[in-house]
DNA sequence: ACAAACTATTCCGGAAACCGAAATTTAAGG
DNA sequence: CCTTAAATTTCGGTTTCCGGAATAGTTTGT
């Protein structure tokens, strides 16, 4: 039977961590590895944990907004408080890392401003950036959003949706034009989709920005899915299409290093102690 | 020594917890507002709580990887489980991007700012929201409560519970006045409740703020009641009751969208979990 | 309409975790 | 080597948490 928690077997008494608190973690955890609604029942079966101390965990993570419940009232999902928490974390926790380093040896290599970015709600949102040492450049600073429809990022993560998701998220958000150039029908989006999705990159040539191209590629995730990308940009003026092309192995590289370090010391996770049952 | 109480009037966010876990949240959420590291020291100035307090929460926090010591052991900063929990929370939660979604079109389509509301106990509490361009608005941030008696969402709320329920719910909320308007006499609410179920809509004429119009359809759901209303509001400068009405078409095409992603959202149920195999 | 089956919620006494003043250890500066 | 400041450990009193059992509320089946 999987428990939440993570028992190392024979380790240190330290590591195995077994307070209210970390409890809780492990179950807002487990709310936030699916795009879905939780019913008490579907949370009790992923946790093995009796239905009342899980209705009183759920009651206490309503209360403080980390969780909502939704439709009808006996489903949980994420709260707005816990949204948040997630965007600042992400946001504020780019420039002292290991991460920032490889964004810049990656502008170094590729001479243009190259930026990570991350998926938040229905845009993507900057995470951070380097700029490059050239003088003319778009200045776009990190906490910045941008359509998922018409950025480069933005398809990366559309593409690793499943079709169903992908559809929610793009019928109620609308495809609009700022350019000439941005795709605006959903079946050419669609088509644009499938491509990014082989190829294992996306570019955006001046959907979003006149004279603005961009290429980008995700970083690699243990579960496949990543929220992470990262993305070279230049003015047309410098870059063309089949010269974004050439900057692909760099990118890649420079997305296998970020993937390293997240992937560096891992702890064991809720769902992966879970999955071992 | 006070307590945390006694100096700041808005300095901190909010480091007072109901709980001891709310207050690790809280902790969390200073570490994570501000693109640096924290010594010990500067958590203890930041939220007024005793050094070995502060100390045992950190050395838990950081025995979860939900933090991590930078360098020589003194700076705390985000760890990668509490990273994880952020790109999974952000990355899995497409309804919550959707329904953002329709809240913009709608705001873009009427003008006017718009919200998503939800029956939490006995008050309407605000779940999303997004604001009007125009300059002249009210500004009620999403987490707050308003009473129902005086709001057009908890109109819509009472109407759709049974005479009994709502004299439950009633009994025990005093019909306050807010304004002039607001109605206090148990009577006159419930006609008004009557009028509100048989036109599926409700108004709140300056009944909670002098100035304030408000409009609100519930959004349909399988079961008969939802627990979601949608809502415009504006003020009285730009807006009267008959401009209001215009609105509803508007209004119903969102909560019809609303319902949709909603149903969307449904979790698996036990059978068709243990289907999955 | 009524009962059977299921799910969500509340109770509450025993058990575990939390709290933080005080004492102790470790690091920094002179 | 001594002083000062910060970080860490100790420990008993207090609070919170835990989850089986009982209750309330909802859907399903007849």
């Amino acid at each position: 039977m999987p428990t939440l928690t993570a028992l190392s077997p024979a380790l240190p008494p330290e590591i195995n961590g077994d307070t209210p608190t970390l409890r809780l973690f492990a179950l807002l955890e487990v709310i936030a590895s699916k795009d879905q609604y939780f019913s008490l029942q579907s949370l009790a079966d992923e946790t093995a944990l009796p239905k009342p101390t899980l209705h009183r965990m759920l009651q206490q993570l309503e209360a403080a907004h980390l969780l909502s419940r939704s439709g009808d009232g006996r489903l949980y999902g994420t709260g707005l408080r816990l949204r948040r928490l997630a965007e600042n974390l992400l946001l504020n926790d780019t420039a002292h890392g290991a991460r920032h380093a490889v964004l810049r040896k990656l502008v170094s290599d590729v001479g243009e401003s190259c930026n990570l970015t991350a998926l938040s709600g229905s845009e993507v949102i900057y995470l951070d950036r380097v700029e490059t040492p050239a003088p003319l450049r778009f200045y776009l600073h990190p906490g910045s959003r941008v359509p998922v429809h018409c950025s480069a990022s933005g398809k990366i993560f559309l593409s690793q949706m499943t079709p169903g998701q992908r559809q929610r998220l793009l019928a109620h958000v609308p495809l609009e034009a700022y350019t000439p150039k941005t795709l605006t029908q959903s079946e050419a989006l669609e088509a644009e989709i499938r491509a990014v999705k082989r190829q294992g990159f996306a570019l955006d040539n001046e959907e979003f920005l006149p004279g603005l191209l961009c290429v980008a590629v995700g970083v690699p995730a243990p579960g496949g899915r990543s929220n992470l990308c990262i993305a070279v940009q230049a003015p047309m003026m410098r870059m063309t299409a089949d010269k974004a092309l050439a900057l692909l192995p760099a990118l890649q590289k420079a997305a296998l290093a970020l993937s390293q370090i997240e992937a560096d010391a891992t702890p064991l996770t809720a769902s992966s102690a879970a999955a071992r049952a």
